[in-house]
DNA sequence: TATAAGCCGAAATTAATTTTCACCACCTGG
DNA sequence: CCAGGTGGTGAAAATTAATTTCGGCTTATA
């Protein structure tokens, strides 16, 4: 037979604290024990545990039925749920003290907010546009250099499932060249987490003169890409490094990035599904 | 010795989903019903679990053991822990009938998860020994194709930026030659979301073969590439297609870069200040 | 000083977990 | 097609842990 546990989601060490003026000798003991050592309770057998405390099993068993728990088997869930800490966001500086573990919190939480505050500021109407203008391009260029380059190719990536001609160029003297020979009907997508890499700009705004509609993907309003571009797309990432933008900036490009496939296939490209399931089936035959 | 490392401090419901493809018949039946009833779950003997699922005591008691803890006992604990996290984000399919703004916001969303997922389930001892071998590493080969390509590049970006040598492979037959040549003191990185792709895990065991230490990034605990890699660091992304992960992916498989990168210029990487200021100086000079 | 009442732990009991072992199904190489 | 493995599975034994019982001890009070 099996009984609910005993304090669901009431804090079970605050239960103890306050319970600890009205329990006998030997409970004080034990609860002291473990408000002090909570984390190590969790891994200890009854009889490990009494011996911690100097009392006795049966001693622990009756301060279980004290704290209002079915035994020590239920005090030990009920406790571990109390110590599963909710995780909070917290936006710190890394410092050299922190921990690993601390460290890594940090680094994802940035982000997660940075994906947060990209959604908040995201420009529907210049997502539809630039939706849009791809759908209808013979074809794309995609000018990304050094960090942006991961965000310019994974667009690559995505245009090429759905079956839509793109090219994209890491090269920052291949995106200049490669935008003189574009023509009015191809889409030229300028990507540049500062938004003032000089050779990406050059690139889109000989885009733009050679006829293609243009569309950047970066961090400022108001800097040089933004200015050359006919659809402006913004993302949202703090600044921390003058150089190699951090996690935050690569997801947030690559969170526009999956909005623009996501919303191609929407958008009724017909032949999406099509490609995809064809895709599929190759490179599901490429997997051990 | 060669324990499969489950999720000592992180969400054991994540673990099993990921861990249920690799899982046989019996225990997939176990991990089914766990993941449908956990609440229930947590008040049960392992006996009445086992008559619950359909399976036995000990099929039960295996299971435990492959999702990384002691015995079951060890297991209800870790899943207590799990349960008092509160779930905030859900996955919700994009529908054609969504907006271009909802289908934005589930986009994002997802990514969003998986972040907060990844961070959850990461392993710390296992990403301090990824630094430490890194850093004493010769050099490091990175492996990672199609998408996991730009997890790669990245990460060989974020590698140079610190004056570690790195290659990046994103051409398989590439990533099998040049890991015939490593040797001992190397390291090799296999990033595979799945975790089966042929030609990576092969170049993986053949890095480990030369005697090069191996390392793996991948979302599936338990696939083919887990066996090849001394350190395994798994992220979690939420399964939507077959084929062509998306921003869940390939943002978890970033944050895991990000963390190694900024990891090792916190476990002491005496250089890694000096070369990023040169860089700066020089990147700086290139923008308008 | 007897008597009760509560506190405590040793030992007995019961329950649950973990280990061992044998069986079966399936595969593989000869 | 068979011998010998291999991996999955559960029954039962062994072990370990939790719970209950019981009695001794102390203290308070009549």
């Amino acid at each position: 037979m099996n009984r609910p546990s005993g304090a669901p989601n009431g804090n079970l060490l605050l239960t103890i604290r306050g319970l600890l003026p009205s329990l006998n000798e030997q409970e004080q003991k034990v609860g002291y024990y473990i408000l002090d050592h909570p984390e190590q309770v969790v891994n200890l057998s009854i009889t490990d545990l009494a011996e911690a405390c100097g009392a006795s099993d049966t001693t622990i068993f009756r301060f279980c039925r004290q704290v209002g728990t079915e035994g020590y088997r239920d005090f030990k869930i009920a406790l571990a749920r109390t110590l599963a800490i909710p995780q909070t966001l917290t936006y710190a500086e890394i410092t050299p003290q922190d921990t690993l573990s601390a460290m890594a919190k940090k680094v994802i939480s940035v982000g997660i907010k940075a994906l947060q505050d990209t959604l908040s500021i995201l420009d529907i109407k210049a997502l539809e546009a630039a939706l849009d203008a791809i759908l209808e391009a013979d074809k794309v260029d995609i000018y990304g250099a050094a960090g942006s380059g991961i965000a310019a190719s994974e667009l690559q990536y995505r245009l090429t499932q759905l079956g839509i001609k793109s090219n994209a160029y890491p090269d920052t003297q291949m995106q200049v060249m490669s935008a003189a020979l574009l023509t009015r009907g191809d889409v030229a997508i300028g990507i540049s987490h500062s938004g003032r890499l000089r050779e990406t700009v050059k690139a889109l705004e000989t885009a733009k003169a050679a006829g293609a509609t243009t569309i950047c993907i970066t961090n400022h309003p108001g800097s040089p890409i933004t200015e050359v571009a006919d659809i402006k797309l913004y993302i949202a990432a703090e600044e921390t490094t003058p150089v190699g933008d951090p996690l935050s900036a690569r997801a947030a490009q690559l969170a526009i990035v999956d909005t623009l496939y996501e919303g191609l296939i929407l958008h009724g490209y017909e032949e999406a599904h099509k490609n995809l399931a064809r895709i599929a089936e190759v490179v599901l035959q490429s997997r051990l």
